[in-house]
DNA sequence: TTAAAAATATACCAATCGGTATATTTAATA
DNA sequence: TATTAAATATACCGATTGGTATATTTTTAA
């Protein structure tokens, strides 16, 4: 079994990970995180150096969840096109999704790291070069796989679904109304026809 | 000539709105303000009520900016169609455009003020609505006009042509690259045809 | 079961927060 | 130019900020 300290620290980053992820870096103060897990601040400064470092420890927590949850759509599916399709398809349902943790964290982290956190700022682009990388590496597996065009643009596929995307949950979060991910999933199955195939 | 007290008003906006649109609205302190316009607490107050009244104004003139050089470039254009051509067209340049005023603020204020500023945040969704609609003024119009199918989707357009460019313009200002912008511009050209012609 | 170590709680710090009452200066006008 | 009204500066308010030193409690392991 973990120990008590590791369990209480992953406690904290769980309790508190969507209250970064709906109020911003500077918009959750210590009292809230407090507030949030019923722990005083000797438990919190015990467990995390600083405000910064939990924030980090927070913003990764809910890439895991949100990640965790397309990874394995991503790898039930068995061919290259049918992945890209499940990870079209994850974001019909994206909303109901990701109301508990308050959005995207990519976008929330993405608006309100800039001009404010260079470190969280840092890890925001150094995770959204990952993740498109991820999905060049299955076009390019298409592509050998001859599920994809020979002359399929790999790069500029992955950079315009995850723009597309992006857009989308900011739009149906701030609108409150799914349709616009739902409106994207239909641009980017067109746009899977037109590019890939 | 406008009397002092107006001018002061003006140029407190002009002073304060990047800062809020870079800062957010918890990010900037009302230190921030005084630094930057050089005036003191009293000069502020004596202008606008609180924090809240100056967010909100700055919030309200960075719109007009943005929205300003956007309905230009569209009055420029006679028909509906060629209006529709400028608006996508403006976003080929918006990442130089928008580097003074800190991004778009519809998407800045979007995020920040989402779980956060009731007021701000039902002023973003009221701008949003209105914006849509006005496109969809111009799409109606075509159709009438014969530029556009008489079965073509307006609102539907509206909303995927307003999500896609939010989602190029936070990938574009996040990863400082506007290949994002350039690569929307293509997706939506691409949707003017299939879409409405 | 007890001693040592680790984790948590308490009580505090200086700095900064948004905001205000009042004094002073500046601008408008007669 | 003098008077008045408006605008701005100064000095302050209590509350809250992130953070810390130390006391207390709880967990771990002998």
């Amino acid at each position: 079994m973990a120990s008590k300290a590791e369990r209480t620290t992953q406690f904290i980053i769980e309790t508190v990970a969507p209250v970064f992820n709906k109020h911003g870096y500077i918009g959750t103060s210590m009292s809230d995180i407090v507030a949030a897990t019923g722990l005083t601040k000797g438990a919190i400064y015990g467990n995390f150096k600083n405000k910064e470092d939990l924030a980090l420890a927070a913003f990764n927590h809910n890439l895991k969840q949100v990640m965790g949850a397309i990874a394995r759509k991503i790898e039930a599916a068995t061919t290259p096109l049918e992945k890209i399709k499940a990870l079209i398809d994850f974001y019909r349902s994206y909303h109901e999704f990701t109301i508990p943790f308050g959005g995207c964290p990519i976008l929330n982290v993405g608006i309100d790291a800039n001009h404010q956190n260079p470190p969280l700022m840092e890890r925001v682009m150094e995770v959204i070069q990952k993740l498109q990388a991820s999905i060049v590496l299955i076009v390019e597996a298409g592509i050998k796989n001859k599920d994809f065009r020979a002359d399929a643009d790999a790069k500029g596929f992955a950079r315009k679904l995850f723009s597309i995307t992006e857009g989308a949950i900011f739009m149906t979060m701030t609108m409150n109304n799914s349709r616009y991910l739902l409106d994207a999933t239909d641009v980017l199955e067109q746009m899977l026809i037109s590019d890939l195939l």
